[in-house]
RNA sequence: CGGGGCGUAGCGCAGCCUGGUAGCGCAUCUGCUUUGGGAGCAGAGGGUCGCAAGUUCGAAUCUUGCCGCCCCGACCA
């Protein structure tokens, strides 16, 4: 992509309504434009990072066995009636009417929906377990909507859902999203730890939220250092088999939220140079909540007692678009962001130093044409702009690999390749900056 | 919803108290000079001063109402 033809509205200065740095940038970078309160449009650079976001989100929970599907955002009341929650919900539902002033609903969540479109479909034991998984936007009205697009009033959601036979069946797919969860934050290069949390509104007994680490966080946490050395499981992870151990490995040590939290147990369990606690964004939230709305929407399935029961049910966020947020408080420097190579919004930058200069402008084509047939994503910076201007504004938007490419160099038919994550430099030849750009992707995008 | 603050050019702000030609920096456009880490000089364009009503000879400025946004708190992916 030339940058000429691209879409990157850049900010010098910081616009003063935003005070987080994950804010801050997005605004600056031009990936974000606010259209209200909580409400944001993804510019072409924010948009590429979220589809990123959603595709690796996407791979694992296809690899845990979920299966994806689309749900509208419209919904309708009466669904909602079934489960009690049109009443229940309160102001946080963005209620609309149609122009037959049927009532409807912007969605927060799709369990109503999920229950019904299960319920259409299935009627043995037989057919189960099944894990439903959609990625779309949801519009929660929040009382305060804040640090961008970290409490933004619409947000991209990943929600699965679970329906299971019986009890036990059901904490199996419990299990296959909290490793699957342990997966997708790995990949993106965050350390996430799971924290036992309260099931709010939605009710049921078993909960986690999976919480990433940073000072701009929401939520107070508490948990046992040993938490933050632990990897998350490989790719070699058997989802079809027994995660028991693998969940309770992490679920042993203590590890709460705020509302959670409860000292005396914290300092019994917990050694005192071990504990840890901080402040930390929700990245994931996982619920087993039973046969709450299996129940009340008579989503029954029959037994092989030839007894109709209630599914066994689960459900499972991750606020993907609150995850961009999470990533740039993770991977930031004074200059910008920083992105992983997993879900950069492009992999390489090249600076023409000189464009309209033909010798500079051939060699940065020609850059630009290897690295793309490799597959890799290349924003080419073809502007007349300054040079300072130019590295500047490569590095605010945090491309993990530059290529600079000026005259003077390229008399000798050297480039200068330089690296986002530490700014380290070396000099060497086109040729040698592709195969070493292309091993770096390679490895970058290489799934665990 | 309670408390606090803000709304003036694309962005950052001053002007308001004490009413009288709407300003500054950055950005944009033109020209010249520069050109390897956000250039210099000269010139130019760009404003319903959030909206409405009121007071006044005269309102960005004073009054009232409304709208929007931000921050602190109670709620949440």
């Amino acid at each position: 992509m030339r940058l000429s033809r691209f879409y990157l509205p850049v900010l010098k200065e910081t616009p003063a309504e935003a005070t987080i740095i994950s804010h801050q940038l997005m605004l600056r970078a031009g990936m974000i434009r606010q259209q209200g309160a909580g409400i944001y449009a993804w510019l072409p650079l924010g948009f590429r990072v979220l589809k990123k976001i959603e595709q690796v989100v996407r791979e694992e929970q296809d690899r845990a066995g979920a299966v994806e599907l689309l749900m509208p955002t419209i919904q309708q009341a009466d669904l909602w009636r079934e489960s009690g929650r049109y009443d229940a919900y309160g102001k946080e539902m963005l209620r609309i009417t149609d122009r037959h002033d049927r009532e409807m609903l912007f969605g927060p969540t799709n369990e109503e929906m999920i229950t019904e479109i299960f319920r259409a479909g299935v009627r043995s034991y037989k057919d189960l377990p099944k894990l439903l998984y959609h990625i779309q936007w949801k519009f929660r009205d929040e009382i305060r909507p804040r640090f961008g697009v970290m409490r933004g009033r619409e947000f991209l959601m990943k929600d699965t859902y679970s329906f299971d036979i019986d009890k036990d069946e059901a904490r199996r797919s419990y299990n296959r999203m909290f490793i699957a969860y342990l997966r997708t934050f790995a990949r993106l290069g965050l350390k996430s730890i799971p924290m036992r949390a309260d099931t709010g509104p939605i009710g049921g007994d078993l909960s986690h939220e999976f919480i990433v680490l940073a000072d701009t966080g929401e939520s107070e946490v508490f948990c046992d250092r040993d938490l933050l050395d632990m990897p998350a499981p490989d790719i070699n992870v058997d989802f079809e088999g027994d995660l028991q151990s693998l969940v309770d490995q992490r679920t042993v040590h203590y590890a709460a939220t705020d509302e959670m939290h409860d000292v005396e147990e914290f300092e019994q369990k917990v050694s005192s140079e071990k504990r840890v606690s901080a402040r930390g964004i929700e990245v994931g939230h996982i619920f087993n909540f039973g046969t709450k709305y299996s129940k009340a929407m008579n989503a029954v399935v029959m037994g092989p007692d030839g007894k109709e029961v209630a599914a066994e049910m689960g459900s499972y966020g991750i606020g993907v678009s609150r995850l961009i947020g999470a990533l740039i408080e993770a991977f930031h420097d004074e200059q910008g962001c920083k992105w992983p190579v997993a879900v950069a919004p492009f992999h390489v930058g090249i600076i023409n130093l000189k464009a309209g200069d033909e010798a500079v402008d051939g060699a940065c084509t020609d850059l630009w044409r290897q690295l793309e047939s490799q597959n890799v994503e290349v924003i080419y910076d073809d502007t007349r702009s300054r040079a300072g201007e130019k590295f500047a504004r490569m590095d605010l938007i945090g491309v993990p690999y530059q290529i600079t490419v000026g005259p003077r160099g390229l008399k000798e038919g050297i480039v200068e390749l330089k690296l986002r994550i530490d700014g380290s430099k070396q000099e060497l030849s086109p040729e040698a900056a592709v195969n070493f750009i292309k091993e770096k992707i390679a490895e970058g995008l290489k799934v665990h």
